[in-house]
DNA sequence: CTAAAGAAACTACAGATGTAGTCAGTAGCG
DNA sequence: CGCTACTGACTACATCTGTAGTTTCTTTAG
């Protein structure tokens, strides 16, 4: 089971998701738009990831090179789970049930869940 | 915007959008089996609920009756949205194809989905 | 060679969370 | 009427989180 990240290390996950090896510095240059985090918050929550496991380190001269050790599928996959476990009882129908009430599924979306599901029962 | 609820907080929820009201005492009753919190443990949390204003309180003789201001729906619909927006950019699909493909949809839950589908679009 | 700049390591600190213990008041039992 | 037991109020405390500051080492420019 993967250890539990938070949200501000997802943001950092994130952004090693889409491109790695990441030095410190480049990593605090992706996120400095959407989050406006010091370089230093940055480092802290790359340590903290480390210490995790949840990403790995590679020394490259005087820093270090961060990667991802967990893929962002299997993380989501755990994450999700959770979720609805917890709030849904393990059932994805109530999930969907909700967010189609709360008007968060577009008929895109509806046709796009309904290509899936065939596909699953093929 | 309904408050942050905590994972231990959300336990005492579950009991009182069972049931409700209920005393601290009879709280604590209902969570003890799946948890095994002491009671003063549970007091806290009924406590930091009412803070938050997500239940509400209501005195009896010497001691409170809890009851929840906030409707289970409403608030799985706002987390709920949180999540998706969170982790998968919106899209409901991704989510569902990601219990999908962990094997988290037995052929039931398909089915049952693709009605709800069918009746959403009416 | 020396000083500045960059990088990691270590330290900080307030607020949230999980999990209680202790204190003080009151209501009922003997 | 005094003591016991139940209840809420207040206090505690370690860990996790968000968000850095400070120190120390090393490399590179002048």
């Amino acid at each position: 089971m993967v250890e539990r990240i938070s949200d501000a290390e997802h943001e950092i996950m994130e952004v090693l998701w889409q491109k790695a090896p990441l030095t410190a510095t480049e990593v605090a240059d992706r996120v400095a738009d959407a989050k406006g985090w010091s370089l230093q918050t940055v480092k802290t929550l790359l340590s903290r990831l480390a210490a995790k496991a949840v990403i790995g380190t590679e020394r490259e001269g005087r820093r270090f090179l961060y990667s991802p050790l967990v893929e962002r599928d299997t993380y989501l996959a755990g994450v999700s789970r959770k979720f609805v476990d917890r709030l849904f009882g393990g059932k994805v129908t109530p999930l969907v049930a909700h967010l189609a009430e709360a008007d968060q599924l577009t008929d895109d979306d509806i046709r796009e869940i309904e290509e899936l599901l065939r596909e699953l029962k093929g």
